[in-house]
DNA sequence: CATATTTTGGAATGATCGATCAAGAATAAC
DNA sequence: GTTATTCTTGATCGATCATTCCAAAATATG
């Protein structure tokens, strides 16, 4: 009961992730982040505390304002492939349409930190295992509608389309053509049939 | 024509390696690499160059010494889809065998650096361009040999393998078990068929 | 042995890193 | 209006960053 913080937390937040996203998290400085928060030290340390554990909130806003709201289209009553196959090809169009490429932070992260934090790529694994679990979900569904083959087995197929994807990301950060993304995104689907 | 170097240049490089493997680019000091190729500024910096150049030339140790020998199997002459599983189930198996699971250099470095180091991206993305381009090759052998159904494209499949091997990496790095890599792989190859 | 050349070892550079702290400004509660 | 509390601002901390530089040590050549 005192005065009010002059900046909104969240679009700070915002600001923080796209910097992250951009540069990874060694390679971002505090004074990176400062100045596109636009905010001063004491106010970000205040807030959000130090590097790791804004990293740390930024990488739950990506979660679950970013990510969540995607893979949730899997879940809809109705036709289950024809939901992947546009929550795939929307993916791919928008790590396409990225002028930076940036990818995923999750995948960057996952790249960048596991070997030699493994705090932070224990989250990251979470938030994959989630991706992985949403894919069986839907594959269960699609399965139990009618739209698999009784032969094929929803949680091999859900890995295997985890893996596809996150090597999706790495060859759109390679500077792969929309071309050539599309064309092996489609030849993976072919699995589903 | 004086003194010889006390270390040897090229020992010296593959522990250099090993530390960039481990940590990425950012995150791995001169400290760090001082103490682990066991020399001191004056040599480094006078055989190597910094820390960028010092890097490159490590990029360029691991697509020799590492990359090339395991791509070369793929262009022998005989049987090409066996060779290729075979090539397939080492990369897996060697990646999963790394206690530190550091994945691959290339794929490490694509990921942290592509968005804000053009330079050293570029590197990159042309040896991942020579990895599909090997697929490649010995996907039209395949074709060539009747191997390979006539209606498949190897260029497309070569891009799916790439994608499908970057994805393998990253899942191992985020702590995947054997059998869920191996799984997935198993599925990609049947693409093959 | 003498000399030219190179490596070695480590001091020292300025820059930047993440993080802390204190003092002043602003506001809510009383 | 006073007071208590919180936020803002910027100076500042020690540590570490990549890099440079030079004197001492070592060796090949003449």
């Amino acid at each position: 009961m005192a005065r009010p913080k002059e900046f909104n937390p969240d679009e700070a937040l915002e600001k923080a992730m796209q910097v992250f996203w951009h540069k990874g998290y060694e390679a971002t400085s505090m004074e990176d982040l400062l100045e596109a928060m636009d905010l001063n030290r004491g106010s970000l340390y205040d807030t959000f505390g130090d590097k790791r554990q804004l990293f740390l909130k930024v990488i739950d806003r990506y979660c679950t304002c970013f990510v969540g709201p995607k893979f949730s289209m899997l879940d809809q009553p109705g036709p289950a492939l024809p939901a992947l196959r546009q929550f795939i090809q929307g993916m791919i169009g928008g790590a396409l349409a990225d002028p930076q490429r940036r990818g995923c932070l999750i995948a960057n992260t996952v790249m960048e930190l596991a070997p030699h934090k493994h705090d932070i790529a224990r989250t990251m694994t979470r938030a994959l295992k989630m991706g992985e679990d949403a894919f069986f979900g839907l594959l269960t569904r699609a399965k139990r509608q009618g739209e698999l083959k009784p032969d094929k087995d929803p949680r091999t197929l859900a890995r295997f389309l985890t893996t596809m994807m996150q090597g999706t990301i790495v060859m759109i950060k390679a500077g792969a053509s929309a071309e050539a993304v599309r064309q092996s995104a489609e030849t993976a689907l072919t699995i589903l049939d």
